[in-house]
DNA sequence: ATGCAAAATGACCACCTGGTCATTTTGCCG
DNA sequence: CGGCAAAATGACCAGGTGGTCATTTTGCAT
């Protein structure tokens, strides 16, 4: 769709080595900033050679979205089905804790995600960022339906508004979490291994409510 | 601080003009896509010109910055003085809608903030997300603190993450309420009047949980 | 070994950026 | 009015960008 012929035709190993050194400076330095001639200096390839595998720097992009979102449709689906068992706040916690589990493993792929969100001047923004939303709300979606089909849900809540409340939870932990490094003052994540122990405390918050 | 002396002599009508192209141009382009020539072709005054007001285009910025977290503070302080009395969840629907009421009223204000929190190659960036976490933890934490000495909250939750859930939630409803006019699918505010139904049912889940 | 298409190359281009500075214009004071 | 400091100006600069393309190199089929 966005690579070119020559560029499917090199070997894997080569295909990947580009996607990585393209992952690298976009999650970097965003859309805008992400310089061309870095990717292939770090590369060690001529700079005709990446046009020649994608058509400009936009397609490039593209290209490189649609890589990061499969891996997350991969991962959403693998802990969707490994959860379907469990009751519906059980189901929350091992959502969140595979939410952790993909930062920590591409942490790039979530930094691209939140720069998108945010930068001015990517192309297309709009339609990508909608393809983000759809997934997840998709993904809650099919866990709310299932909550309020075995009654662990409270039935006067509008639907949208608890919706959003877990979008804005999931999404907020996570970004906690990949910044937790650089998180001066008081973090959610200072020690280590803290991370079951907030999962366990958002989940039941959000479960039985702050008031006493 | 970041202003040059030639500015502070300007006319005030001169002084909030230039303010007002830059807030302008950094909410539309974010930081590193936002260009000194743009800014002095709205204002229609000499390139040199913008440079004997402030040393730099990171200067400008900062001043910018410095502006729109000034006017943040005073809604901050208007809110926490008019909601002194409220219960602890009162309070909560007063600050969102105060929220809302800023970003409503000065929505590139808030556009600049999103900016700086996900943009790469910002000078200071760290100290800026860190100035406006010291903010929100502020206020959040001083709603709070009347909120348990009010035994209006559960003592067995753990505060920083009461307070991670309070910002999560506030930082997202602003974020859908300045976004609701691009929002493709569905939004929690499609039809106008809306807000304040969406801050009740967020308050109420809030208070009493998800769980029936 | 030869031929030939596909892939790799890097010098080059037009464009835009932030920033400089010698020069001109302005506006106030005596 | 003259004088003078402060402010405004815009041509200019170095550096970086995405993108092009004529040329060379590669690698495979015969």
């Amino acid at each position: 769709m966005y690579a070119r012929k020559t560029f499917l035709g090199l070997s894997e190993e080569k295909r990947l080595k580009v996607v990585d050194a393209a992952v690298s400076e976009f999650s970097e330095k965003g859309y805008n900033r992400a310089s061309i001639n870095s990717i292939v200096a770090a590369l060690g390839i001529a700079k005709g050679s990446i046009f020649q595998y994608f058509k400009n720097k936009e397609s490039l992009f593209l290209f490189v979205f649609e890589y990061a979102l499969g891996m997350v449709k991969n991962n959403l689906a693998g802990v969707r089905e490994s959860s379907l068992e469990e009751p519906f706040f059980e189901r929350l916690k091992s959502s969140l804790l595979a939410g952790v589990g993909f930062v920590e493993e591409h942490p790039r792929l979530y930094s691209i995600y939140l720069r998108i969100m945010f930068e001015g001047g990517i192309p297309f923004r709009e339609e990508l960022v909608e393809k983000v939303r759809r997934l997840s709300a998709k993904y809650l979606g099919s866990l709310l339906i299932q909550g309020i089909a075995r009654r662990e849900i409270r039935s006067d809540l509008n639907i949208e508004t608890q919706t959003f409340i877990l979008d804005a939870l999931f999404d907020r932990f996570l970004m906690a979490y990949s910044m937790r490094h650089l998180d001066a003052g008081p973090s959610l994540f200072r020690e280590p291994g803290s991370v079951n122990k907030r999962v366990d405390e958002v989940v039941e918050a959000l479960r039985s409510g702050l008031a006493p």
